[in-house]
DNA sequence: CATTTTTATGCATTTTTATGCGCATTATGT
DNA sequence: ACATAATGCGCATAAAAATGCATAAAAATG
């Protein structure tokens, strides 16, 4: 293996779990401890990742503002990112949302994915601007301040004309009863529209949104083919969804 | 087999695999490796492959990031942001490009002004999150991960069917004779967009974009109304501009 | 057409790079 | 403070790259 390309994984691996050991990456990457150790020093040098003692961490980043509030949950919005990043598979078309966990999404997709992702969610544009391989189709319109994404006629009539692979949302509350709901109007139909367009739908979710019922019905149960959680797959408050065809991650 | 043949093979070699090895490639096309290592040579001096040591990888734009580029002459956008940011007025329709001096136009529009901002700039857009009362409208397309703003065809036609007072827009270079001018065609093209839409036409200006010609026209420079400078808009530099009925600020 | 010049290639030799190992040194955590 | 783990450094070695030189093919020239 070159020395970039081990490089370029031991970036990926940060990325998903926010640490690495020396000693974990010296067995999966088949090199010795030495290596690993300057192949950190020269990623640290280039200002990519912090070095410490065992291992390693991602740089610090700058922007404090939006990203505060998305740290909200931080710990379980990653559990889910990292699950729901096995789902995307190269070469597809991908509509993602607005969702902070989304976010998170966008962060950790390996650089050696090729796929063409549709968002309207600034953050998550941005974020994706630094992978290598994807290509980023902004969905334009109005912008809702408070969120970073644009809303309106525009986007779901451009949603509308898209095909794509896959779409990842997150949601305001789900349940068995009456499937995904949200709590704002717009945002509700733009989801209506990005499922219409996917062909397979994955929901976002992490526990505190289970068997939560918001104002606008998006979709019943039947309509989508994943959710993933942060807890685990196997807890029997998933048993009637399963029921109904849906994959728990 | 011809040399330039053997190359292009190369090329789609890596962006088929993101990587080759000098050692494979001399097997595959029956040459020495010697010769391998002369072909990765050229192509990385063109800038279409980066060698490493081992074989090659596909280039990584090494452009400065956008932060980087932004902080650069940091202190005279600044001076033309504040004299431009006097032209706006309240209740009008603006366009803004993707430029950097416009991300700091956008950071001291005042907040008593309303208005509504146009964009396709990632940066500018999310500045514009901050400001309570302007409405802000992204333009979608395919984003450009460098410059961080959208382009192409929908770009181009969503800015065909606007109508905006005024018009902010950063320049590759200008002079009397060429008029604007840009280095990327793409970009020129929406520029001219722009220019049809609004009424009134503002160039922003870094005073080492002067006399300086790029590869593609943009606009004579009697469609412009206004140039904003980081100099003294008294400078004799000015006179052929002022006769053509130029205001330079 | 003959011959000179240029180009592409391979080979031998030297230089550089990547990597692992041992050992002394420096953190880290009870 | 002491035991353990992680680190840095020098050195050895193998792999890869650069360099100089030779040669054969291709192109240019008269």
């Amino acid at each position: 293996m070159l020395k970039e390309e081990r490089q370029h994984q031991i970036l990926d691996k940060i990325k998903l779990n926010r640490k690495v050991l020396s000693s974990d990456l010296s067995i999966e990457l088949n090199v010795s401890e030495d290596t690993i150790r300057r192949d950190l020093n020269e990623l640290s040098i280039k200002g990519l990742i912090k070095k410490v003692h065992g291992g390693a961490l991602p740089k610090e980043s700058t922007a404090p503002s939006y990203e505060e509030r998305s740290s909200f949950n931080l710990k379980e919005k990653n559990s889910i990112a990292k699950k729901a990043v096995n789902l995307i598979k190269d070469g597809q078309v991908i509509i993602m949302s607005g969702s902070t966990t989304n976010l998170q999404l966008a962060k950790i997709i390996p650089s050696d994915i090729n796929a063409t992702i549709y968002t309207y969610s600034l953050p998550i544009a941005l974020q994706l601007t630094e992978h290598p391989s994807v290509e980023i189709i902004f969905i334009g319109g109005k912008l809702n301040k408070a969120a970073q994404v644009t809303v309106g006629l525009d986007v779901v009539s451009s949603i509308s004309e898209l095909r794509a692979d896959l779409c990842f949302m997150g949601t305001g509350g789900i349940n068995v009863a009456n499937g995904m709901t949200e709590p704002d109007w717009e945002v509700s139909h733009i989801k209506k529209c990005m499922i219409s367009a996917s062909n397979s739908v994955i929901v976002l979710c992490t526990k505190n949104k289970l068997n939560k019922v918001k104002r606008y019905a998006v979709s019943p149960i039947n309509k989508i083919n994943t959710i993933v959680t942060d807890i685990s797959p196997d807890a029997q408050i998933f048993n009637p969804f399963k029921e109904k065809g849906v994959t728990i991650l």
